[in-house]
RNA sequence: GCCGCGUUGGUCAAGGGGUUAAGACGCCUCCCUUUCACGGAGGAAUCACGGGUUCGAAUCCCGUACGUGGUACCA
């Protein structure tokens, strides 16, 4: 291990995501990884869309993908949306080229035609299943009973592909090898070359599968990193073959399998979200087919620095007890092997502290305007931005969602409508009613609002009534506000203005005495 | 089934032969505040199991269990 830096190449990393739906946590972090690790080695970003699958084609999924990217603050080097010296950046779109590389293994006794049909791979499937093997493989246990270029005679496949029958690409998986490589998190890890499948290389319809497309791809844009989940660990003896074949080991990527993010039961679905009432998509995602809404952390009121944050220290640490960083802190403290080998539980109630920490850190002028539109949804329109900056200001620190704005904030903007009654009632009296009474005369004379004057006025009157101020505040607070939250009393009253602070205490008074 | 990967409180985790096994989230108690928060002080709670190696194991080795991923002409 050690140096995994090769000192001659400029670092390039990619994050290949394949445009079939939304973007979920755990491709948000590989983003994040492969983003950091870039950034913090002076390299370059590459986006590349895997769309090799013209079956799972999902419209405005690779729109989306930017978007979300745009919004987390990860932007591209290169990508089919900002362009580069490697392009085109979409596979569909580089299909002529694979197909050589796939010949080039054929001549070299790497790969093979196949030419079964779905319905032979099926009858193969059956026929070899077996309690002891419920799933059988297309490998070297079974391949010299199907029909490809190894079992049927050479004029017999001239004559199949002249004719253009369809028929794909295998690999052919030696036997009794031992492949091995190094991974920046698992490190040594090795695999059974009899075990594996002589994987489909290049499909019927002419489109190589991810695990071509993959390795010529990354050869050709000259990736020096390859980071990807670790579901893709199992399919790496594949990979790492083919560049042995092809482009040969010396230039392979240095290999990182990033730990799973897991839901509460098992591997995290975008099912969980909605059966445990979190969001699993950085924004939201609706299914252009099936209409179905998938919840985004950027829509349930998550600030982008806090999902940054939090993801990446799910399953990252540097060692020392900080736990808040900035996308510039990040990118200087970020390293690959400090990352977990183990997969990590995703918890929703430490997303929402990181969101907490992050509205309190930032200034209110950062968020201000996606709040803004929050109220205005509301049907709140805000047409004075600096009595809305001092109002979210005054109750920020309450605040875990953006959305929790408004339910910390309404009252500003709307006398209530429904008192807590079971507060008021036991403290409501006839001495009280003549305070408030006379509370609204002493505030309509005040020359000055500000700087304390209201809370004065008011402890004064109390003290010439004898009464204690204890028994006022609470009164006062629900006149206000409705209900017993919020910031100090006399500050609400100070930042609501006289007139406002009186029309509340006359209109409760009124509702009070029905009590 | 087979193969790969993993396993420190409920969750995220530090620690990689000798520690009272950090810290954070959440939970509980108290203080602050006649509200709700913020803030502060405490508390409960952990090295999956079994064998080794060693004077000594959470740490190294081997098993087992459990979890998780793969086992597609999907990525």
């Amino acid at each position: 291990m050690g140096a995994y830096l090769c000192s001659m190449s400029k670092v390039r990393v990619r994050f290949a995501p394949s445009p079939t739906g939304g973007l979920h946590l755990g491709g948000v972090r590989t983003v994040l990884y492969n983003y950091l690790f870039a950034k913090k080695n002076g390299g370059d970003f590459i986006v590349r869309i895997e769309d090799t699958d013209q079956t799972r084609f999902v419209e405005g999924a690779e729109d989306y993908i930017f978007n979300c990217l745009k919004w987390c603050g990860m932007q591209p080097d290169e990508s089919p949306l900002h362009g580069g010296p490697f392009a085109p950046y979409r596979q569909s779109e580089r299909k002529a080229l694979y197909k050589k590389y796939a010949e080039q293994l054929i001549n070299d006794g790497f790969a093979y035609y196949a030419f079964d049909t779905p319905e032979e791979l099926e009858k193969m499937r059956q026929d070899f299943k077996t309690a002891a093997n419920p799933s059988p493989q297309y490998d070297g246990n079974v391949r010299m009973k199907m029909r490809n270029s190894l079992t049927l005679l050479p004029e017999e496949v001239e004559k199949l592909l002249a004719e253009n029958t369809r028929h794909v690409i295998r690999i052919k998986m030696p036997a009794n090898e031992t492949i091995s490589f190094t991974d920046m998190i698992h490190h040594e890890v090795s695999f059974d070359s009899s075990l594996v499948d002589d994987k489909v290389l290049l499909k019927a319809d002419g489109m190589p599968t991810y695990h071509l497309a993959v390795v010529v791809d990354d050869y050709l844009m000259k990736i020096t990193h390859a980071f990807r989940g670790e579901e893709w660990l199992s399919s790496a003896p594949v990979h790492v073959l083919l560049w042995k074949y092809l482009f040969g080991l010396e230039n392979m990527p240095q290999w990182a399998h990033l730990p799973l993010i897991m839901g509460p039961s098992g591997k995290l679905s975008k099912r969980d979200g909605a059966k445990y009432g979190f969001p699993v998509f950085a924004m939201n995602w609706t299914d252009p087919k099936t209409n179905e809404l998938t919840e985004g952390f950027k829509e349930r009121g998550f600030l982008p620095e806090a999902f940054v944050n939090l993801l990446a220290v799910l399953g990252w640490n540097d060692g020392t007890e900080q736990e808040l960083y900035s996308m510039e802190e990040l990118v200087e403290c970020f390293s690959m092997d400090r990352v977990h080998a183990a997969g990590a539980k995703f918890d929703f109630e430490k997303a929402k502290w990181f969101n907490q920490e992050w509205i309190k850190k930032s200034g209110v002028e950062s968020y201000r305007l996606i709040v803004k539109e929050i109220f205005e949804t509301k049907g709140v329109s805000i047409n004075d931005d600096v009595y809305f900056t001092k109002v979210l200001d005054l109750v920020k620190e309450r605040c875990t969602l953006l959305t929790d704005f408004y339910t910390q904030a309404a009252f500003f903007y709307a006398a209530p409508s429904l008192y807590d009654e079971a507060s008021v009632k036991p403290k409501w009296d006839n001495d009280k009613k003549d305070f408030f009474k006379a509370l609204i005369s002493r505030y309509s004379n005040l020359a000055e609002w500000g700087g304390g004057a209201p809370e004065n006025e008011f402890k004064n009157l109390a003290t010439e009534k004898n009464i204690k101020i204890g028994e006022l505040q609470m009164i006062f607070r629900i006149m206000l506000v409705g209900s017993k939250m919020g910031p100090g009393v006399f500050v609400i009253a100070e930042t609501m203005g006289s007139a406002e602070t009186i029309n509340r205490i006359e209109k409760a008074i009124n509702v009070f005495s029905q009590f």
